[in-house]
DNA sequence: ACTATATTGTTTGACGTCAAACCAAAATAA
DNA sequence: TTATTTTGGTTTGACGTCAAACAATATAGT
């Protein structure tokens, strides 16, 4: 064993970073460069994260309130009023009244917002085939369960 | 098939979105959800991307340009000029001349900066330690490889 | 040498994101 | 019913990130 080396798993001072980090910044990069892509594609210099929740309630229907879109995403709800203001004021979304929970509103779609949503996707396409010739889908594929178990663990850590 | 399935594979208006977008999205969550983790570790309110560039500094040697660190870390230089301010603000790093080019600039650990990385490391180390008893390591340094061919394709093909 | 082009770093402006503090309404307990 | 706690949403403040425009220096081409 080489000096300095403590056997045990943590990341000891002089250690090389162990794979977990290693994947943790592959990762990172992977997030970077695809959303820096998408983003860049967006029409009207929105972003993909608004792209996201309009997508999101074309889906799985509107109406929903704040919170359920932002635990979907799982992001804070801090985030999600910020993303949604962005929306209104753009005029893609609507906002209402919650009337079984005062505290609370509905988001709904505008025509504008659907709008949006299959102009986004048209755009998405050429950039999407291109990349898809190069990519090794079947490979990325098979990882998708290991990605997913990843995240679920993660996300029943929050409070390490 | 189904009535408005149009047998192309990019994203058409009607499908469930494609496993590749569900891949992107599963890392973007992936890596939400790590980075506000390892953010909340990290001493004295700094983030993640302070602690990379102190760590990236020590392990390959003080003395780069701004734009070879912001590189590694496929990050912009206007990025990088944001993240190395904070740092030299509170006195982790040292901007000197270059004296080789007018233009540039070097980056040099300070001894705080050194302390600094090396407490965040002790601090990392109990929730690594958790989390490591939780996560699937064999398989997840198993998808490794996968995940570094993806980063490569996207890095080749930024101008999309 | 001189001009045109490329490169390094900074600035600006718009978004994203989080954590924490805050308010109002709802749910629960006393 | 009244008091306490929880919950949905907003606000604040600090960082991250990008793209685009800019200044200063370097390099290439002629």
């Amino acid at each position: 064993m080489g000096a300095g080396d403590t056997n045990h798993e943590s990341l000891s001072l002089n250690d090389q970073p162990p794979k977990i980090f290693e994947l943790f910044n592959e990762i990172g990069i992977i997030n970077q460069l695809s959303v820096a892509l998408f983003n860049r594609l967006m029409p009207d210099g929105l972003h993909v994260s608004h792209f996201s929740v309009l997508n999101h309630l074309v889906r799985l229907g509107d109406g929903k309130t704040p919170l359920a879109i932002a635990q979907a995403f799982q992001i804070t709800k801090g985030t999600m009023t910020h993303t949604l203001s962005v929306l209104e004021r753009r005029g893609l979304i609507r906002l209402e009244a919650n009337p079984h929970d005062k505290r609370s509103k509905l988001v709904f779609l505008t025509d504008e917002g659907r709008g949006f949503r299959n102009n986004a996707i048209q755009g998405l396409a050429p950039a999407a085939q291109k990349l898809s010739r190069k990519i090794d889908m079947e490979g990325l594929i098979a990882i998708l369960p290991e990605l997913t178990k990843l995240r679920k663990v993660l996300d029943e850590n929050r409070d390490l």
